[in-house]
Formats: C-alpha cells, sequence, structure tokens
DNA sequence: TTGAAAGCGCTAACAG
DNA sequence: CTGTTAGCGCTTTCAA
C-alpha cells in the first residue's frame, strides 16, 4: 500500500492527529508544526486515502452526472463546465449516459447516489414526482427542468424562442411552422412556450439528425416560408433534406436550429440558432450542489439565450 | 446514516460475516441463509458502503478515462462504450478532458489514480516515459497509442489510411496531399505511416474546423485532385472552405476525413471517411484493464478500421 | 497546541 | 457453514 498518515507522523515527529489537523484544519496546528507536517506530506509524497476519509466524514467528494445523451453535442459542453468548476473545488466527477430511458435515469441516480456527495440531471426525462423522490435520496441539481422544492439551472429557452420568431418575423416571414422534439420533454413544452401560438405545430420528432430529415418533407408540405426546428440536429437533418431536394436556404426557406451545437457553424449555410451557455450551465450547476452541500436551500437560476444569426435564414421570398 | 451491515444481520438474525459473504461470495453460505438475506436486504434497501468496502479490499470499483477533447464527437463515443462494459461490471467512471494539454493530462492521471482501480488514456499527448511512470502508479489501458509494456487497443488507422489511398488511386487520383494533424500527435505519424509516401504533406494543422479552413488554402495551391484530411473536422472545414470558395467537391476536389464522426454523415457533400470502432474500443479497454486487475500481463488489441465511401470523393476529373 | 483513543462500515482471517 | 475478532486509514472527541 501507499505512504499513509502514520508514515508522515512517524517521520515528522507528531501524533496522526496533528498530521490530520495541520492537513485540514490549518488553524489547529501551531505554524511551525504544521510546516514540517507539509515538508514531510510533499517528501514522502502522500496523499490522505480518500475512502478512509470519507468513512469517516460521510462526504466522498465526488459528484455524478447523468445525461440522456452523450453522443448529442450539447451534453459534452455541459459535462465540461461540470468538470471545469467540480475541478477547481478538488472534486471528481462521475459521468453516466441514459440513453434517452427515463428508468435508466432513475437507476443511474440511485447507484450513483451511494458514491457522490450529490448529482446533476440534465434534461431529465422523469416525472416530477420522481424528481422529487431522487432529490430526497441525493442532493440534486436539475439543468433545463424545473421541478419545484428541487435545485436547478435553466438556460431560458422560451426567450430564445422567442427571440428567434421575432428575427423572422423581422424578416418578414409570416408563416412558420415550428417541428417539435420529443413530446415527453420539458425542453419542447419550454420552447413552444416561447413560440406563444406564432408557428404552426408539427408533429414531434426525434431530436436527432434522421428526425429532421423525416421532418422537412412534411414541413415542405406545408408551404411554409420558415422552419423552425426544435434542436440543431433536427435542423441539420432539414438541411440535408433540402439539399437533396434541391430547395435552396435561406433563399426559398429560412431555417432555425436550437442549441448551438458545435457543428452549427460548420455546416453550409450556417445555422441561425439559439446559443445555450452550456458551459456556464455546468458550472453553475456545481456551485448550486456546493450550496446545497453546505445546507443551502433548493436554489434555482435561469441563464440567457441568444440569437445567432448566420446564414441559413434570409428575407422572406416574394409570393409568387 | 443509512442501513448498515449490522442492521441486515440483525433482522436477517445472523452475524455481519455472514451477510457480508451472502453478498459477496455466495457460495460460502448456505442458500436458505443468503436467501433469508438477501430478502432482508431487498426490504430494507441495503446498500454496502463503498467507502468502507474499499477501504479494507483496497479497490474502488471505480475507474478512470481522460480524453484530450470532450468537444471532439470522437471521444464521447469512446466514453460511450467504455460506461456500457464498466455499468455491465457495476463499475462507474470518472472522466476527465485534458484539453491536449500534456501535463494536463498527467497530472489528472495521477490524481484520479487515488481513486480509481485504472484508468484509459485516450489518445496521449504525453511521451512514452511519462507513460510507463504512470503505470506503474496504476493499471493503465491506452487507446490509439502503443507504448511497450502498456496495455493499449488501437484503431488501425494506419490501414485506414492505406484504404484511403487505395481507393483514390482507384479513382484514377494521382496526386493526393495529407492536410496532416499535430506533429506531436502519435495517431498522426500512424497515419502517414499508411500513407506510405503516397501524398504529399502538407504542414500540420489544428485538428479542428478552423485548422482545416486554414489548411484548404494550402492544399488547394499545390494542385492536387485529392485531399486526404488528418480528420474530420480538418475535412470539415476543408469543405467549408472549399464551399466558400466556388471550387465543387467532389467534382473539382475529392475530400477524405478519418474518424466518421456523427457529422461526416451530416454535411454535404457527405464525408467519405473511415470508420473508427470507438465504442468497441472503449469496451475492449475495459477488458483489458479488467484483465490487468486480475493480474495479467499487458495486452494489445488492434480493431479494424474501415473505409465509409459517400459522396465527397469521386474519380479524378480529366485534365485540362 | 498536541496526543490518545474510539470508531466510521466493512471484509477477511481464524475458529468453531 | 457460520460467528468472532481484528483491523483498513482516517477524523474527531476528550484530555492533557
Amino acid at each position: 500500500m501507499a505512504v499513509t498518515i502514520r508514515d508522515v507522523a512517524l517521520q515528522a515527529q507528531v501524533s496522526v492527529s496533528t498530521v490530520s489537523r495541520a492537513l485540514s484544519a490549518p488553524g489547529l496546528v501551531k505554524e511551525a508544526t504544521r510546516q514540517r507536517v507539509l515538508d514531510v506530506v510533499a517528501g514522502l509524497g502522500y496523499q490522505p486515502n480518500r475512502a478512509a476519509r470519507s468513512l469517516i466524514t460521510g462526504r466522498t467528494g465526488n459528484l455524478g452526472i447523468v445525461v440522456p445523451d452523450l453522443l448529442n453535442p450539447f451534453f459534452p459542453s455541459i459535462l465540461r463546465g461540470v468538470q471545469t468548476r467540480a475541478g477547481e473545488a478538488g472534486t471528481s466527477v462521475f459521468f453516466c449516459d441514459s440513453r434517452e430511458d427515463p428508468d435508466t435515469e432513475a437507476e443511474l441516480v440511485r447507484t450513483m447516489a451511494a458514491q457522490v456527495d450529490g448529482v446533476v440531471l440534465c434534461a431529465s426525462l422523469l416525472s416530477d414526482d420522481t424528481i422529487v423522490d431522487l432529490a430526497a435520496v441525493t442532493p440534486l441539481v436539475l439543468i433545463n427542468r424545473i421541478v419545484p422544492g428541487v435545485s436547478s439551472v435553466l438556460m431560458d429557452s422560451a426567450s430564445g424562442m422567442d427571440q428567434v420568431v421575432a428575427h423572422l418575423e423581422s424578416l418578414g416571414h409570416e408563416d412558420h411552422v415550428y417541428l417539435g422534439g420529443p413530446a415527453a420533454a420539458w425542453s419542447n413544452d419550454r420552447r413552444m412556450q416561447g413560440l406563444a401560438g406564432r408557428a404552426r405545430l408539427l408533429g414531434s420528432f426525434e431530436p436527432n439528425f434522421n428526425g429532421g430529415y423525416a421532418a422537412a418533407e412534411q414541413a415542405l408540405s406545408t408551404g411554409a416560408t420558415a422552419f423552425i426546428c426544435y434542436n440543431d440536429l433536427i435542423a441539420l437533418g432539414v438541411l440535408a433534406y433540402l439539399a437533396a431536394h434541391d430547395v435552396k436556404v435561406p433563399e426559398q426557406i429560412s431555417v432555425t436550429g436550437f442549441d448551438d451545437i458545435l457543428y452549427a457553424t460548420m455546416c453550409s449555410p450556417a445555422l441561425t440558432t439559439v446559443h445555450m451557455p452550456t458551459e456556464a450551465a455546468g458550472e453553475v450547476a456545481v456551485d448550486l450542489l456546493a450550496s446545497l452541500l453546505d445546507g443551502g436551500p433548493a436554489e434555482h437560476r435561469e441563464l440567457p439565450t441568444t440569437l445567432v444569426v448566420r446564414a441559413s435564414t434570409t428575407a422572406r421570398p416574394r409570393p409568387a
């Protein structure tokens, strides 16, 4: 085994408790002693055993995050935010992918609960009740979901959607169609709130490229001049379908996405979309978790979203 | 605190050791007893305290993975493979993003070492020596990197590159240029091996969209009819540059990528690229780690890559 | 300001 | 097959 606190104590000529204090309660030790201990610690390369520490403190120093789909670029960037902030605090991060399955999601949170101090749950597909149950099992922070009594950070997609419509209207578009995401998705409701009835609603589609490809055909038959997509992945599918059918974007149809994933800048035409402050959301989630662990109350934070106008939208074509 | 092993023992009318055995060494307990214990466990919702367990076994039941860039879609899909296989074994996974920085990378591995049974290191930027040092600190499995004496799983990019060139040659192309990745990247060497001198080498570029955009201008000036890119992200940048400069792909220039990330199917033209079995690599890495933990020797696995022909390549244009 | 000692919850000998 | 016991490495009273 590695070097233990006893080795340090021995070599520093103090008791183990002094070593312990020197490390985790510096104020309780005479400065000179503390320095001596620290030197030995450095010399020996001593690292406290986290298992032993957490056995007694009841804290693990870890946190967990559950996302619905690691392959959706939206989530890795939240992960990155979480890791950044957690890392600053010496906290390590467990991740899990629920593969868009609510049961798996709940199960993962429960499993994680045993070995983390708290968990961040992204874009949860669970019912409010289940989430409340989970929040009783472990400190919980929601991202892009609001449940009364549970901490959460929201990227304000309602406002984002409002900006989209306003942008389109300013371009003269009068007939918009919304290519919706999963009916069960809370974010979908939220976006429809932002829409406020200013677009015709089109079914619910899988929130990925294929879903968008399928949606495009339907959307085209409506005769609308602007397609508002639930997310960038759907928009990308739409773009591909339209390109394949020689429909010019944005000349004939304006298309908007949502999320501003990396690829939104890479496709052509580059996508007009709503930027979501994903990394920031991850960081804020960690802060909220920390405050929860300090005994603070459940809190709610809202992060602003901003419309990013790129090349996929333009003025409404003159009616024939 | 939660329910402990003593609560279970008490209610099941057995000693704590029997409970312990019923859970982790079923063979050593009479079936009837075991069943009784299991019932109580279920009834009480008992979950063994992992800290206590690992304090004594020296095992954490966790594993770590370090990737250079979570935002590159290539890596989340490895993560997913890792999680899938680890999850089957009841192992949890820590992740870290080194942001393409070797020092951070080494530091992360060292930090993780304290709280995991082993770590998976993806596309490491570290020197062989450092990796060997790290492998002495914790069981280590490399993905897309070979270092003697250290376990590794390789997606055979040399062969993939060979297939790319063969494909291009079969289309009549005679003048290829390779838009290389970071000079320090081991994968880059590997791909050049596959190239076997059959393409002109062009500087080293950042392995992302911007890098590709920059590379395209240089590549264009060479007069080559086929651009072989280090990875898909670079290829995407190239595509964007060419589109912006009215160069038709594949009519005027054929472009190939590498990795087969999600976006490779979404862009237009869809990218001819080399498919990397990323999820499988993640799974195999976990297997290798498991065998290492069982005291097995360092092993090496090679996974085949396959060329995926899409729309970005076609026959060489007739010389003017 | 420091040390001694008592466990945290669990597993692993060692007996029986 | 099961129970008793001794810690794993650390923090934290309680005394000194």
